[in-house]
DNA sequence: CGGCTTTTTGATGTCCGTCAATCAGTGTGG
DNA sequence: CCACACTGATTGACGGACATCAAAAAGCCG
């Protein structure tokens, strides 16, 4: 599958595809999102480099959601009939799938419960520290430092909560030394103390059958 | 697979499972909750009769939430490892099993969209309509009445509002008429209004590779 | 320098949370 | 059969977190 670039607010995947694709990001960070009727939009997912999408959707051979690119991405993809044809040739790479699937899992089971159960700080806190464990398990930084290529509108939709309180919410944390963000760029100023905001919720890392390995084997 | 019954409030499977297995859930309610440090817990998703839960994290070898029987249930559970025998055996059922989580996936999806975008009326119409809708999928149930064994205080810990708005949110839909509920007895009075109120957030039905083939393939 | 998007800030209202008390339903044992 | 305990539901009073409306400021780009 061929190497496919894609420019900030690009939509990779349209909601309505009948045929929708699973996709791997190379570069860049995208975002899974589903608008509803009233045009209010929840952005489900935030993708990083290295992380695979669609895989379920793309064999169920329905999508709803959307696949857009957030800064200039760099991402391979596959039909629907190449992941079948993969699965069945080769059941290891099932397994691995499964596997993937259970880490990504894992990642929206942990949104879900940010979202329904912590205040905007604590949204936010556990937000910045998933991305953070996230690019730091992939190797892709080494300090508590990154760059975030999301407004703050998309921020919002991704932590169900206004632009406008972002806004606010991200001036608190800043005003306590947590974190300092301006723009695009994120720096994490006392780890500990971001962690406790968000009361404490676990960080990401599957640990287990995570990361290069299933990746490389899917070979998308 | 033995099937197996437990009664209301019974741990199906605990957070800490170092070997958590897969499940089929045959009669009864059950759901999926994840508990904070602090205490408090998110039920990240309501699972019905028919339903399977768990495959991906059975293959992935961590769990991180509990399994709870919200009344008393039959179900069938599969080891990890026996997951991991059926995919590799037939590989025609990988694909049923990706189908399936894609199925689950979208369900969860919504209910993300719903708990970010919704306000408390907004929140319970549309997860009586996704209940409604999918035990009226499995021919469960014939007319828009049903009964639902869930607190108000496990509904507001899967919709992320307080036990006590919960209540409140519940006598105001009653007043309009929209639906009657009365301890576990659940009435659409008026569907069409109850989609309204949900901002018109669609069904639940994939329509696709949905429902009993796969179920039965995976002969848990 | 315009014209755009994105962020910031203020003023005001409201939905929802918290605290606390009451009430209804269910089960238990004397 | 009734007192008692216990869980779940209901309601009121009050405060606070967040939404909404509106405007201005700050970046960003041709």
């Amino acid at each position: 599958m061929p190497l496919r670039t894609a420019k900030r607010d690009t939509v990779i995947m349209s909601a309505d595809d009948p045929a929708p694709h699973a996709f791997l990001l190379h570069r860049g960070f995208a975002y899974r999102s589903f608008s509803m009727p009233d045009g209010r939009r929840s952005i489900l997912d935030v993708l990083l480099p290295g992380d695979i999408t669609g895989l379920d959707y793309a064999v169920l051979g329905r999508g709803n959601h959307e696949i857009v690119a957030a800064n200039t991405v760099g991402y391979r993809s596959m039909t629907g009939a190449a992941v079948r044809e993969l699965m069945m040739s080769n059941p290891q790479i099932a397994l691995r799938t499964l596997a993937l699937m259970g880490e990504t899992r894992w990642r929206t089971d942990r949104h879900m419960t940010v979202v329904t159960r912590l205040d905007a700080r604590g949204r936010i806190a556990a937000f910045i520290l998933g991305i953070y464990e996230r690019l730091r398990q992939r190797e892709l930084i080494l300090r508590p430092t990154f760059n975030l290529p999301l407004t703050q509108e998309q921020l919002a939709d991704h932590l169900g909560i206004t632009m406008v309180h972002v806004s606010r919410t991200l001036r608190r944390i800043r005003e306590e030394r947590l974190v300092l963000i301006d723009r695009q760029v994120v720096i994490i100023l006392d780890l500990e103390e971001l962690r406790r905001a968000a009361s404490g919720i676990p960080p990401l890392s599957a640990g287990g059958v995570t990361s290069a390995g299933s990746r490389d084997e899917l070979a998308l």
